[in-house]
DNA sequence: CTTGACCCTGTACCATGGTACGGGGTTTAT
DNA sequence: ATAAACCCCGTACCATGGTACAGGGTCAAG
């Protein structure tokens, strides 16, 4: 197979496979005389497993790890399964800090009826107000 | 002031202070004959406008047209209100992606004893088969 | 044969929000 | 005077995950 029927079959840009391949994540593939890489299907199969995982939330440093994870002969599945706790546990961070955004937005908003020039605006002037802040924590 | 009393101030880095005015976040100052910058007192607090705006979620392009906002005269409070809710929109959104991701990433663990070499791992063989990903859509 | 699609490499660019230099001038306190 | 702190500018770099070229070679179908 070419690249660009891998960059197909796995639904990514051809230049994401070139990308993966220059970090590590896929293997240089034996060439024609050409230059042209030939790949087996276990690429396409790998690309995908890095999309699934990069949907799950890990950066492709982590994917990489995790792609050595599997082949190491020392290594325990619990492995695995703390890098997957340790991503729950990163999100659930972050939708923390999310909410805590969102509430402070939403307090933000109530404060302002929307009628009245911005230069009375009570959003606005709680961004400029350290006391605002302040009070709040 | 000088930049360094300005950014010590404000609390943020000397560079960061450069940036945002080559970002046309803040305005250019008057300078010494000695090429120094020297601000009043209103940089302060335009540049802990622009931390407390981004605390918030709001992009620097985005805080920049907050700031423009807050001198247009013929602006109303509710074109502030229409950026506050729909930042407030944008974080739920975020939270919802993190929230499936999440759920993905527990159905994953909890299909893994913990034991066992990574080449059975049921985490690693969910993220390498296409049918576990389509049956969850 | 011809042409269009495909492939190669290396380098640069994009977005975002900074941060770090190098090289040189200025200010301030001792 | 001296030394350290401070400031200037322009340019490059960082992280992350790509994406886009330019310039040139190869392949496959008509």
């Amino acid at each position: 197979m070419t690249i660009g029927q891998v960059a197909k079959r796995a639904e990514v840009n051809i230049e994401t496979i070139r990308y993966y391949e220059r970090q590590g994540l896929i293997p240089s593939p034996p060439r024609r005389e050409s230059g042209y890489r030939q790949y087996s299907g276990g690429t396409v199969e790998r690309v995908r497993f890095i999309k699934r995982a990069q949907e799950l939330g890990f950066s492709l440093k982590e994917i990489a790890e995790l792609l050595s994870l599997r082949v190491a002969p020392d290594i325990s599945c619990s492995e695995v399964k703390r890098r997957a706790e340790a991503k729950i546990t990163d999100i659930e961070e972050k939708i923390r800090t999310l909410q805590k955004m969102k509430e402070a937005l939403a307090r933000l908003a109530s404060t302002c009826s929307g009628r009245g020039p911005t230069s009375e605006c009570p959003i606005l002037e709680a961004l400029e107000n350290e006391e605002e802040k302040d009070a709040k924590e």
